[in-house]
DNA sequence: GTCTATAATTTGATAGAC
DNA sequence: GTCTATCAAATTATAGAC
């Protein structure tokens, strides 16, 4: 059996909560403590500064959304599937949890942000777009040359989603974010 | 000649280059203050509360963004030439000022800004898209019946280009933005 | 690991003099 | 319109007891 989340791991899901839904300056030591019932000064001890906090959010964040998509390459999952899949990942994000994705928030705040954890986002997005790049050379058939197209596509897909997640929570409209997935497939059909 | 800002105008000026870098809890009115030569407590003279200060900016930041835009309807300008006026828009929030688009920022936000600015948000992002749908009518040659297509393809035009802004930043890569932008020209080629 | 106590700073905001 | 003075609350963080 799984042990019980340890305060750490506890507050780290707190301020990823938080986070997503009120930015890098909308949260603090006070709402993480009162959240997982201590008091902020204990905060410190898992986590001395609200940077070292942050960076480790950011990596947790990016180590479990890569690990959940799966391995690109993977032979046994039709690369339109792995796409869909993407696209899933952020429909959860907004629909399920109600929430931004973590480094789409942080990347918007990235000026407001420390060092250490602008650095975290940055890698985020990097691996996205290994991972999508990945994926689109398989659905263009590995055609010679086009690793640059690939990376193109993956970064369109990537601010696409982003966006969609900004704007449907922006304007509170529920059919936003599906409206913009659709164009997704388009982008890289399934018949390709 | 034009009458040198009053203060007020100074303030929105400060409010809106700071809130585009570090977002609306990432400055407060001394940083305002500072910056257009008075004290923190006379910025309370000329925006009763932050809630007031934010709804004005977005509200000019809306207004002045349309307007640049021009008649989506004009019969001189050429729908193709609107929609790269658009992504220009844009493009020079990014290269010039390097700033992202102040409803991007607090659309990822909304949570945790006060009711009246989420409400100057949406206003942003609906006018927009009312905006980009009748360019894009125009584009399709007015096809009957395709309003829905239009607004989807508006909603995803305005999403990649506020997801491009995130992502552009949060990578400090210069290349991304016009990579994506490419690709709205694709979404709506020039030869249709 | 968590607490109390404390500190220095910042923040949004008000009252009233000039 | 701007100032000084002031405020209460919040924020990040540290020291040291338990």
């Amino acid at each position: 059996m799984a042990a019980t989340a340890g305060k750490a791991e506890e507050i780290l899901n707190s301020a990823e909560r938080l986070a997503r839904r009120r930015g890098y300056n909308g949260f603090s030591f006070r709402d993480l403590a009162e959240e997982v019932g201590i008091k902020g000064a204990s905060v410190h001890y898992h986590f001395p500064t609200k940077a070292d906090l942050g960076a480790a959010v950011t990596h947790r964040y990016t180590e479990r959304f890569i690990a959940a998509l799966g391995d690109p390459n993977d032979p046994g999952v039709a690369p339109h599937a792995l796409l869909e899949r993407y696209v899933y990942a952020f429909r959860r994000a907004l629909v399920r949890d109600r929430q931004m994705c973590l480094c789409g928030m942080f990347g918007a705040e990235v000026e407001s942000l420390p060092p250490e954890v602008a650095s975290e986002v940055r890698t985020f997005f990097e691996q996205n777009i290994e991972w999508l790049a990945a994926v689109l050379s398989r659905l263009a058939g590995g055609a010679p040359g086009d690793g640059a197209t690939a990376e193109t596509q993956a970064l369109t897909i990537l601010a696409m989603l982003e966006g969609a997640l900004v704007v449907a929570r922006a304007m509170r409209r529920d059919d936003v974010f599906d409206r913009i997935a659709e164009t997704v497939a388009t982008l890289a059909p399934p018949g390709k």
